[in-house]
DNA sequence: CTAATTTATCGAAAAATTTAAATAAATCAA
DNA sequence: TTGATTTATTTAAATTTTTCGATAAATTAG
């Protein structure tokens, strides 16, 4: 991963609500539908897309379409990839 | 660490000069003076005082003076404890 | 088909971040 | 002591991000 992806990652980390809804992911077990984070954030649903946005644009999470709902999954991948960038910042 | 943490150290990770000057810091084998970075950032003098105050107000780095120069060092404990967290998002 | 539901997009206001000029504070050199 | 050097702070402008109302698009239920 290079600086400019780790910069981006780290970007859509820095946000409360995204570490949140990245935590509600892994409580739902990789099951976690749209619809479920209205209930669970406080925010407007316009924003709750801006923010799920950002995850999906940055690859932290996938997004399957499944009729009138989407499904979102954690990238493990990437997290590990970005852990890996973290790790060589280390002396 | 909490959510909070990790979203003020995302935060401070969430920018190009910022990882440069971790980066910089690691290529100098933690011994890295501020004046170095003037240098090495294309960034007026309070700019790069900005940003370092980030990193060491989140502790990723800690700062120590010594005459009139400060000299940086990494704080691996930080940025393991970053990592652990991250670790803890996945499935 | 029509109405309801779910998600996405647009546009604008509010909030937060980045940047640098001006200047202060601290330390060193002569 | 005086002047130069290094770092920190204040203030303000520019930029970016967050938020939400309005509305569109897609799908399902009846």
């Amino acid at each position: 991963m290079d600086t400019k992806k780790a910069e981006k990652i780290s970007k859509a980390l820095a946000d409360t609500t995204r570490l949140t809804i990245l935590k509600e992911i892994k409580k739902s077990k990789d099951c976690l539908y749209c619809v479920d984070l209205n209930e669970t954030l406080n925010l407007a649903q316009p924003s709750i897309c801006h923010h799920v946005k950002q995850l999906v644009d940055t690859e932290l999470i996938f997004s399957e379409k499944n009729g009138r709902n989407v499904r979102y999954s954690l990238n493990n991948k990437m997290l590990d990839e970005y852990i890996s960038f973290i790790e060589g910042l280390k002396i």
